[in-house]
Parts: C-alpha cells; structure tokens; sequence
DNA sequence: CAAGCAGTTTAGAATCGCTCTAATTTTATT
DNA sequence: AATAAAATTAGAGCGATTCTAAACTGCTTG
C-alpha cells in the first residue's frame, strides 16, 4: 500500500487519534476522516467498508472492523444493537436517543433534552448503570 | 414421534394457541407451555431448545425458531433486541421495560410505570411510533 | 372415517455478520 | 538503520439464524 503525505485537513483527525491513544496509521486515518469530517453519522461496518471502498480508501474488512471498535473503546465512538442481525456505529457519543426507521434501518438522533426520563429505577443489586438507550422504532 | 393426549392443564395454553390462529401442534403446545405456565420470561432460541430437551420435548431447532416468530408475529410474544449475537423472546407483551445485565445476559423487567417518559417528540415525517424500548445496561 | 390439502415439522445445507489466525507490513523508538 | 511492538490483511472459522425440500399432521369435507 502506498503511503501518502498527511495534508492539513488531516491534522484534527489525526490528533483525535493521538490523544485518544491511538497510532494514526494510514488506514485509520481514512476511515476516521469519514466518520468525523462531517457531522454525526450512524454506520454499519459494511456501510463504512462500502464508503471506503467507494472513496478508493484501500483497506480491509477485518480493519474497518478492527477500527470500529478500538474507535468504540477509546470513546470515539459508541456502539448501538438495535437489530440483532447488525451492529450500528455512532459518532455521536454524547448523550443522546434514536428514532430507527423499520423499513430502511436508519437511525435519528434524539437530543437527551427531548425526553425526560424521570424515576429511573436504582439498578437492582448494586449494580452500576453502564448506559440507558432509549430506541423509538417507527414506520411509515 | 408419538402424539400425546392433551392433559387439562394444557387447556388454557391451547385455547391460547387457538385464539391467536395457530394449530395446536405437539411442538407448539409443548413450547408454549414451557414459556406460558410459568410468569414472564425472557428466553433465547438456544435457551428455550435446551429448555425442551431437558423436559423430553423431541422438537427441532428450526421448530423453535419458528415457533418463537409464528408467537410474535400473533403477539404472544414480543422481540428483543439488546446484544446483536442473539435475539431475546419475552412473554411479557404488555408496556414496560429493562434491565440488562451485561455480565450474565439477563433481562429483568421494569413496569412501565416506574419511568417517566415525558415529552416524547413526534415521529418525523408522519411516521407512526411501533415501540418504545428502554435498557438500561447495568453491570456490577 | 377416508381422502385431500394446507399448514407444520425437520435435518441438514446455506447464509451472513463478525472474529480469529498467522504471516506480513508499518510505526515508533533507539 | 536496527529493533520491538502494534497494526493490517486474506482467508479460514464461527455461531446464530434462515432456507430448502421432503415427510408428516391437523383439519375440513364427503
Ligand atoms: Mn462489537
Ligand atoms: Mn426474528
Ligand atoms: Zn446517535
Ligand atoms: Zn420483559
């Protein structure tokens, strides 16, 4: 694989890399261009596979799946089940909830001001709640 | 296989069967009542299939899958989605949500009272809302 | 109750998203 | 440049689920 100069545009994604821990290889420098250059995306690992392929990134499956979730572990990014044949990818990693439309299988971000969950039950047992997802599921 | 007569505590369960507009198939009876005898549960496929084997019930997997859809599809059970290596099947039906522990991969559920879900913005685009889920993910 | 048919079950193959393996390449450090 | 650690990759492997197509069963009808 060829390597390529890193150009100014690339100088955020990669600091994002270096700060969360992460080495700025070629591949993950890509791919973290097309999750966060633009605004908050929800992704399938195929979907972002597709994108890369489609964008003449050279990289492979197991890499995009390997990136996704090292992004995921460093907090990059948070990884949602919504469907159990797939998992989604969200850039979005505030506080947030989704409308997911049946039909097309896309997500839509809910600002977490938008519903107000009240009287959350203690979680039983001294547990500790890891996250609390709120999914609207919708169709047409 | 050899057929079994029906014992009156299968009764309820086949008028269950009936009344949703599925025949009383051994299999089926035999499944619904390992879910339905009992209070609510949350099983997997895998779960339920051993389930049967444990109590000699002689039905095959795909059996159990399609059991578990045909229910769903006639609302005697309804669908989770909360890991996306596997689907959960609740007898619960009605309004509420849960707890899920990340460690053992129980559902636990919480009365739709129990959380004040306030403010719910409208589906966009003239969409219909099909559910609301709420997990909470808790761990120890 | 026999026949007939739609609905159901089944074993095993197939599919599909994802993970693993082990070899190669790249990065970061000296 | 040499080295060690980390990352990438092709392809095999895995596990949950679905599909196929043949055998069986429940229900209706005569
Ligand atoms: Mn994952
Ligand atoms: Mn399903
Ligand atoms: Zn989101
Ligand atoms: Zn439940």
């Amino acid at each position: 694989m060829r390597a390529k100069k890193t150009s100014p545009a690339d100088l955020t994604v990669l600091e994002r890399l270096r700060t969360a821990g992460l080495r700025p290889t070629r591949q993950r420098l890509a791919l973290a261009k097309l999750l966060f250059a633009q605004g908050h995306r929800h992704v399938t690992a195929e979907g972002l596979f597709n994108e890369a392929k489609d964008n003449r990134v050279d990289v492979s499956l197991a890499t995009v799946y390997n990136a996704l979730h090292d992004f995921t572990e460093k907090s990059l990014l948070r990884e949602i089940s919504i469907d159990s044949s797939r998992s989604y990818f969200d850039t979005n990693v505030g506080d947030h909830y989704h409308f997911y439309f049946e039909q097309t299988g896309k997500l839509q971000d809910i600002p977490a001001e938008r519903i107000a969950l009240a009287n959350l039950p203690e979680a039983p047992g001294g547990a500790t709640v890891a996250r609390v997802d709120v999914i609207i599921r919708v169709r047409d």
